[in-house]
Order: structure tokens, then sequence, then C-alpha cells
DNA sequence: TTGTAGGCGTTATCAT
DNA sequence: ATGATAACGCCTACAA
């Protein structure tokens, strides 16, 4: 009943176990006709390499870890299919850990992730850049939706999102804008807000109000609402799609009529936002892509593809799309 | 800069190798003063056990393979998260793959994993029987979603599920009612169906009309909304939430007034369920539980909790939750 | 091009 | 209760 191992396949082709180990892993080395019986040998008996035995004697395990704050919010979910379809193209296998946005978890399973596997891959981490990096340091990582000096990273655009949002509500005509943020913690909530910062630079005939921050769901949106309508903005931004719907279906209940008196901008694109009504604008971000990029750039390094010191942050685009939930403000 | 060993530890600690071996993984059979002394020695070094050393020695890996259709269905990603959490907590690692609703992939995936995990679970196979049986054969498994003989399974009840439905209905007065399947090699719209003729049977003061197989997406419910629509029928019950959603945004679009025209009735209970309007009755299905459920069940086989021959199918219950989407029929 | 032999870090079987 | 020592299955110099 045990398992065939590459003994089996050495005395089955009649040849020594370090040719077979040869022959399936470095084909190039061994002569034409005894990587053929090799081979043959090894599909017939139906031989599969023992991982744990290769990776104890390579040092390596061909997996990949993620570590992500809740694997059922729609957000990352998408991300986690990205990595683990690039992982798997590129021979390697993913453990995925769910930190239920605790960051002592998180941290706890950084710690036991990090030695048993060859990248590590951190979305959206709720801990400290400290104990991030104090990680980073014995294993190699790549960081999605957050920068630290000196650590591999993938993000967005933030800029661009409030940019985009802002500059498609101006040129509806809207003048008066107001943003809804998000947890005070949150790293792309502060990028965003640098970037509204920016926005009313830039754009100086528009007035732009920060109503705080909410907590990044249905729930948060609800808790805006009625401020976001007492503020006078005519539109407004808000930190996700959720918050958006949540405060929607506020003002829908309070009787408002949508877009006609408030445009709403969401950001995500989650694949609800077409299906709530209005229809959700929001600023799509290319979630699978912020995934397979980072496996990319974490596979490139173990490759050795790519300096390991340089250090390295991918930026990665976003853009509108535009649906109902915008239009030009109402006449006075 | 080469890891700590147990090695290392043994000299720290004046012991040899098998003492720190047993010091730590079964404390019970040292001494003591030595076991303290062991595990001070293991802590001050930092000592972590090499996995893939354990496994290779032990055979086993304290990890569990997941195989699921599609990471970005919040169905899944939901199950997915029972899952991690359930593993996590009994010490296993899960490593994750997404078929991609690919048969093949699928059978792919579930070779490759078998032999690097101690357990897999399988969630909503697209696969025949006969496949899955194979890979049964070789490695512990759980299905989820499926029940094949001899395999270990965890189900929703699926005669419950439209038995509420329609039942409710029923009670709101709705003597017609319409059902809108789900893809024809689905496993659980076949079930529904199923329950769905024993409703017949049983409530004989109602019809039941099959509307036919559609896509279990947004635009399966908007091809089936006209359908329906033209069906006669006062109340439908669709196959899954997304379905229920787009079957209602394509009659809003027509004009339809709901719930007064039609009640919607759909299955999951998914977050957005009650964040369209009108919000959505639907039948909730304990997704985490799914995962957690499967899991506990293949650790205790693992552990020999459990005998691994007498065949266990675990069916989870499932619970109405109404909302505004359904209500009396209107009067003739 | 192929074979020999040593080692990867643990666990587990013997003695002691 | 503890210490040698042989696996576990593979990879990889090194030798031939």
């Amino acid at each position: 009943m045990s398992v065939v191992t590459a003994r089996h396949v050495a005395e089955h082709a009649g040849v020594s176990l370090s040719t077979v180990s040869r022959a399936l892993s470095a084909p190039e080395l061994v002569a034409e006709r005894t990587r053929r019986r090799v081979q043959a040998a090894a599909r017939e008996l139906g031989y599969e390499p023992n991982v744990a035995a290769r990776s104890l004697a390579t040092g390596r395990t061909s997996s990949l870890g993620l570590v992500v704050p809740d694997l059922d919010n729609p957000f990352f979910s998408s991300v986690v299919k990205g990595v683990q379809a690039k992982a798997w193209a590129g021979g390697y296998t993913v453990v995925v850990a769910d930190s239920n946005e605790d960051p002592a978890m998180e941290r706890e399973l950084l710690q036991s992730l990090a030695k048993q596997v060859d990248g590590l891959i951190l979305c959206s981490p709720r801990t400290s850049d400290d104990a991030i990096a104090e990680v980073a340091s014995r294993v190699r990582m790549a960081l999605l939706n957050r920068t630290i000096p000196g650590i591999l990273s993938v993000t967005i655009d933030n800029t661009q999102v409030v940019m985009t949002a802002v500059a498609h509500l101006r040129a509806l005509g809207h003048r008066s804008i107001a943003y809804v943020g998000g947890p005070s913690t949150s790293w792309s909530d502060a990028r965003r807000r640098e970037g509204l910062r920016l926005c009313a630079e830039r754009f100086s005939d528009i007035t732009v109000t920060d109503l705080g921050h909410f907590r990044p769901h249905y729930s948060g949106g609800v808790a805006a609402a009625d401020l976001t309508a007492a503020s006078g903005a005519t539109a407004v931004v808000t930190f996700n799609d959720l918050v958006a719907i949540g405060l929607m279906g506020r003002l829908k209940e309070r009787g408002f009529v949508l877009p006609r008196q408030l445009s709403v901008v969401g950001i995500d694109d989650l694949s609800i936002a077409p299906l709530i009504s209005p229809s959700l604008t929001s600023v799509r971000i290319p979630r699978p892509q912020l995934g397979s990029s980072a496996v990319q750039s974490l596979l490139d390094v173990l490759a050795g593809r790519r300096p390991t010191d340089g250090v390295s942050h991918e930026t990665l685009p976003v853009d509108l799309v535009i649906r109902q939930s915008t239009a030009e403000p109402a006449e006075k």
C-alpha cells in the first residue's frame, strides 16, 4: 500500500535513484533515451514526488502564504482569487489565512506561516509597520494595499481614485462634494484623504467637505447618510461601495430621490454595484490583478529574476465606472 | 544565519536530540525538570520545528486541501472562511484552490493536492462521482454540497429549503408558485426539484410551475424574468439570491411593482439580500458552518475519533429570513 | 552521462 | 527517563 517512491521508479527503469531525480526535475541533464525510460516508468507506476521530502532537501516549499483580514469580504475574496490563480500557474500552492480583522491574530498568522512558505503575501494589514517589517526580515514578503519602505508592495493609485471621482462629479456640475471616510486606522483612507487635499488645491472652484470616519460597511453608510444630507453637498464620495449602498439605503428610506438630490460615487466597483438602484457609479479597483501582481513580483524575487534589495512599489491604475447614481445636480 | 534546529536546542539545554523532540511534542514522557529546561532553551533560541522534516518523518502534514469552483463567489467565500477558521483552530493549515467552475481543472487540482495534504474538502464538485471516488480512495475526503455513497459529506437539507419557501408563500395566500431553477448539472438544483415535487404532493391546493434551468447568476434571473411574469404565478422561488436579484431587476425595469405584483424568495441569504430593494426574502444557508462541519468531520477521522468506514452524511438545517420581497398576492 | 554517498531536521525504535 | 541511531524521500555535490 505504501506509495511509490523514486527508488521504485529507479528499479523499474533500471537506473539509479539520482538519475530518476534528474530525469524528472532537470531533464536536460540526462540522455534522451534514459529520460524517456524513466519518465515512462514514473508514469506507469504513478509516481508523484513527496513534497515534504523535496522540501526538506531543497529548503523550498513551492507554496505561498496569503493573509487577509476577512475572506468573506468581496474585496478580499477577489484578491484571493487572483493570487491563487497566478500562484497555481507558477507552480505554487497557496495557504490562506484569515485574520478576522484582528491585528493580534494577524501577527500570529504571519509568525507561523512565515516558516512554512517560500513567500508571504499580506493584504491590507492591520498591524504596525514594525511588526510587519520584523516578519519581512525573515521571509520573502509582498504587501498589498500598503507600503512600507524596503518591502515589496502592490497598491492602487489612491490619489487617482479620488481624483477620478471628484473630476467626474465636477464635470457634471457639482461644486460642493462630501467625503465619507473609512476607519481612521485604514491606510487607504489616509491616502485618499491626501488625494482629496490635492483635489481641493487643484480645483479651486469646488469645496470638499470631510464628513469623518465611518465603519467600512453598510452600517457606516447608514450612519453617514443624514450627516451627508445636512452638509449641503450635492454629491458624495464614499470610502467604498458598501458604505455608498448603506448611505443610499438610508436616504431612500427618508424619501430622497437619487441621484436627483444627491450623486453618489463608491469605490471598489464590487459586483453588486450595478445591481442596486440606482446602480452605483464606482471607481473600479482591479482586485484580482492586485493579487496576481503581488504573486508575480514575489515569484520573480524567489526565482532571482528580480533584485531583492531594489525596493519595488508597484501602483496599479484604477478607472471610473459611471452608472446611474451620479447625475447633474438639481437646479437650485 | 541558518535557522535554529532541534539540535541547537539540545546542546543549549545539555540534553540529547531525542529528549528535545519529546519535550516538545510529548511533554508527558519527559521529567518535569528536563522539560522546563528544554522548553526554556527552545524559547530562548526561538526554535520552531521544521514542518517539512516533521512531515517527512511522521507522514502527516497538518494541512487540509480545499477545492471550490469560484473563490470570488460569495457563497463559496463564506465556506472558505468557515473551513479556514475551524482548521486553524484545530492546528491545521488550509491550501485553497479554485477550479474556476471547470471540471477538468477540478480533477487536476484534486490530483495534485491529494498527496500533499492530510485531508481534502471538495465543495460543490463539478465532476463525476467516479472521478471523485477515485481520489477519495487515496486520501481522506469530505464533500460539501454533494453526497456520494461511501464518502463523508456535509450538505444542507434541500427539501427543507424549498419546503420552507413554498410554505411561507402559501401561508401568505399564494396558490400559483413558479420555480426558476439552476444549471441542469447542479446537484443542489436536482435535490430542490425533488423537494418541489414533495411540496406539490403535500400541498394539493397549490400549483408549482417549473420554469426551467438558468445560469446561477444575475443574468440567469434577467433571463427568467419575463417568463416568470408570463407564467401567471403570483410568487417565485429562485435557485439562489443572485438569480432572484436579476429577476427583480428586470421586472422593476419593466415597471412591475414588487412585491405587489410578484413575491420573490431567494436562496442563500447572501449579505446583499437585505441591501436591495425591496429587500429579499431568502432561505438562509449556514455557509460557514458547512465549512466548519466538514473540517470537524475530517479532523475526527484523521484523529481516529471517528470510524473511517461508517459513512456519515451530515445535513445542516436552513431557515427562512423574511423580508420585503414577499407579501400577500394582489387582489384579482 | 550516470552512479555513489551524504545530508536536510524530525520522529520513532531501541537500548540503557 | 534519556540517549544513540535508523529511517522518512529527495536532492546534489562529487566521483567515475
